[in-house]
DNA sequence: CATGAATGAGCCTTCATTCAT
DNA sequence: CATGAATGAAGGCTCATTCAT
C-alpha cells in the first residue's frame, strides 16, 4: 500500500520520537519492542526504518538531543552572572525547572546508558561530564573566593546534582507540590549545604 | 548427566544470587538472559530451575534481601539514639556505608523497580517507603524541636535520600576518594543543609 | 531476510494448515513441534506467527474450519428431505462420505479434544452437540412415526456415530475396499440396526 | 533422605500404573509429564526410575497390560459358546462390559498407539488384529451358516468394534443411563445389523 | 530405595531487521 | 513511504533422564 493521505516525513520522525520517549521511560529500552513502538505511531514495524536507522540509534538521537537541548539552556541561565552565589542559585533553578519539564528525557538519559554501544555511550557521558563540570567551576571558584565551603568538590557535585535529578523519579506535576515550593526546598537545601 | 560431585543446594543458590547480582548490575535485568547467568555460574540454562522459580522471582529476591537487610541494619544503627542532630548524623552515616557495601544491591533495587511485577514491585515500593519514613520522621522530629529548618519536610527526604543514594552510580573503592572523605563531604552538606 | 519473492499470506497460510493437518494427523498436537511445521511449509519457526498467533489457535482454527464446514454441507445433504428413512439414509451416506474425504480433520477434532484450552473445547463440543442433535432428531421423528426402534435414542446416536466416524481410524483409499461397498456395508447396519 | 516408611516396590509400581492411567487418560502420554506422574504419586521424578525404565516403556505396559487382560477375559466369556446368534451376544455383552470397567485403558490403547515407538506399536496392533479377529470369526461362521448377512465381514468387525468401544469416549457410572439400558440398546444395533 | 542436583535437547515465542511489492 | 512476509538469533522455560549422596 502507499503512504497513507496526510503522513510526512519529519512528523512521523517527531512522533517515533514522542513514542519513544513515553515507551522507554515507562518500560525501559530493551522492554520495548519496535512493534510497539510502531503500534504506537500507527505504522508496521518495518516502516519505522523509513524514519530510523536502527532501534540503537533511537536511543542515542533520544539521549543525544537532551543533552544537547540541556547544554543550550544552560549557556543561557548562566549567561552573564558571575558571582558565586547567584550563580549557583540559577543552576539550581535551572537544573530543577529543565528536569521537571523533561522528566522522561532526563530519566531515559541516566537509566538507558547501560543500553548504549560503548561508543555511543562514551559520547553521552562526555557531554555529561562537561555539564558537571559546570556545577564543579562554580564550586571551585565560590571555594577560592571563600564564598562556599565544602568537603571534596568533585563529591560534592556529584551530590548536589544527585539530589536535584532526584525529583524525575517521583514528581508528578499532579502532586502536592507545586513547582515554586520544589524550588524553594532544594534551593535552601544546596545553599545552606555550602555556605561557608 | 546426574548430580556433579560436590554440588549442594544452598552454594549454587548463594552462588546464583551472586552472579546475578553481577550481571544485572552490569546490564540490567532485561539484558541479562539466563544462559548468560548459567554460563556466569557454571551450570546449564535448565539447571537454575533447581534453585529458582522463575527470572522475575530472582529479580525479587534479589531486591526483597536486601530491602529486608536495610531495614534490620537501620534498626541497629539508630537503637537508642533520640536527639535529632545525632540520629540525623547516625542516618547518614549508615545510609552511606551500607550504600557503598552494597551498591549493586541498592542501584538494582531502584534501577529494576521497573522490572518487577506489578504486585511484586508493589511490596518493594511499601518497604521503600518505610524507609524514607524514618529519615522524614527524624526531620520532622527536629523541625519541632526547632533543631532542624527545612523547607517541605516530604520533598527534603527525598532529596537527601537522592544525594545520599546518589554514589551507587559512581563510587568505586578504587577511586581517588576513601570512604571517610565521602561521609565528610554528605555529613557536611546534609546537617548544614537542614540547620535552622 | 525480508519477503521472498512470490510468497503470499493466503498462500502460506493455506500450506500451513495443510501441513498442520498432516504432522498433528500423523504425530499428535504435543508431538509436532513448530519446527517440524515449519520445516514442511520451507519456513523459519518464528515466520509461522506472521500467519498464525499461537499453536494453539492454529489447533483450534483446524477444528473449528472443520466443525463449520460439517455443519454446512450435512445442511446441503438433509435439504429437502423429511421421510426418516430417506432421511437417515442421506445422514449415513454423506456422514461416511465427508468422513472418507476428510479423515484427517475428524480425527484430530476428536483425539485432539483434549488439547484444547478449555474455552477452545467448549466451543468445539458445542458445535459437535449440534451436530449429534441432527442425528438424534432423525431417530426421535424416525421412532414417533414408528418407522424406527431403537433403545434409548442418545446412545443409539451415539452409537451409530462412533461406527460411522471409525472409519476414520482405518480407511485408506489405496485399500482394498472401494467406496461404495464401504457405504453399503454400514448402511446396512445402520438401517438394519433400527428397523421396528 | 531413605525410603520413606511403608514403601514399598510393588505397592509404589502399582500406584504408578494408575497415576499414569489417570493422567495419560486425562492429558495425553505426550501431555503427562514424569514431573507430574512422581508428584502424583508422592515422589520425586528421579525416584520413578527405581520401578519404570523409561516413559516410553510405562506407555507400552500400560496398553499391553490391558491387552493381555482382554485376551484372557474374552476366552473366559467365550468359553463353550458355539452357536453363532449367542455367541455374538456374549461377545457384545463382555466387551461393553469390559470397556465400561476400564475405559482408561481402553481409551489409552487406541489414542496412545500413535505415542508408542514402531516396534512396541507392532506388538499391541498384533494384539488387537488378533482381538478383531475373534469378532470377524464369529461373523464369517454365521454368515457361511446363513445365520447372519452383512456386506463386507471385515469392514463390518471395525464397524461394529468401533461402535461398541465408542462408549469410553462419553460414558460415566454417574449418567443418566444404567449399564443394563447401556447393553440393551447396543445389542439391538449390533443383532439386528447383522440379522439375515 | 529416595532425593536433589545436574545434563542437554528441545519447546513456543519474540525480536530487530530486511526487502519485494 | 508503507506494507507484509521473511530471516536468524535469541529468550525463558520444561523435560526425560542420570547419578552422587
Amino acid at each position: 500500500m502507499a503512504r497513507t493521505a496526510g503522513s510526512s516525513g519529519p512528523k512521523t520522525l517527531a512522533a517515533i520520537h514522542e513514542a519513544g520517549l513515553q515507551l522507554i521511560y515507562a518500560k525501559g529500552y530493551d522492554a520495548m519492542s519496535l512493534r510497539d513502538l510502531a503500534a504506537k505511531v500507527g505504522l508496521q514495524p518495518g516502516s519505522l526504518y523509513n524514519h530510523i536507522t536502527t532501534k540503537q540509534e533511537l536511543l542515542f538521537d533520544l539521549i543525544h538531543n537532551h543533552m544537547i537541548a540541556l547544554h543550550e539552556r544552560i549557556g543561557e541561565a548562566l549567561a552573564g552572572i558571575s558571582e558565586p552565589h547567584t550563580r549557583l542559585e540559577a543552576f539550581v533553578a535551572f537544573h530543577l525547572t529543565y528536569h521537571i519539564e523533561r522528566k522522561r528525557e532526563v530519566f531515559i538519559g541516566s537509566a538507558e546508558l547501560r543500553s548504549l554501544e560503548p561508543k555511543n555511550r562514551k559520547r553521552i557521558i562526555k557531554l555529561r561530564r562537561d555539564y558537571e563540570d559546570i556545577l564543579a567551576g562554580i564550586l571551585e571558584r565560590g571555594v577560592a573566593a571563600k564564598k562556599f565551603k565544602v568537603g571534596d568538590v568533585r563529591v560534592s557535585t556529584y551530590a548536589i546534582l544527585a539530589m536535584l535529578t532526584g525529583i524525575c523519579t517521583w514528581y508528578t506535576p499532579k502532586g502536592r507540590i507545586d513547582q515554586d515550593a520544589l524550588i524553594k526546598t532544594h534551593m535552601r537545601l544546596v545553599m545552606q549545604g555550602v555556605e561557608g
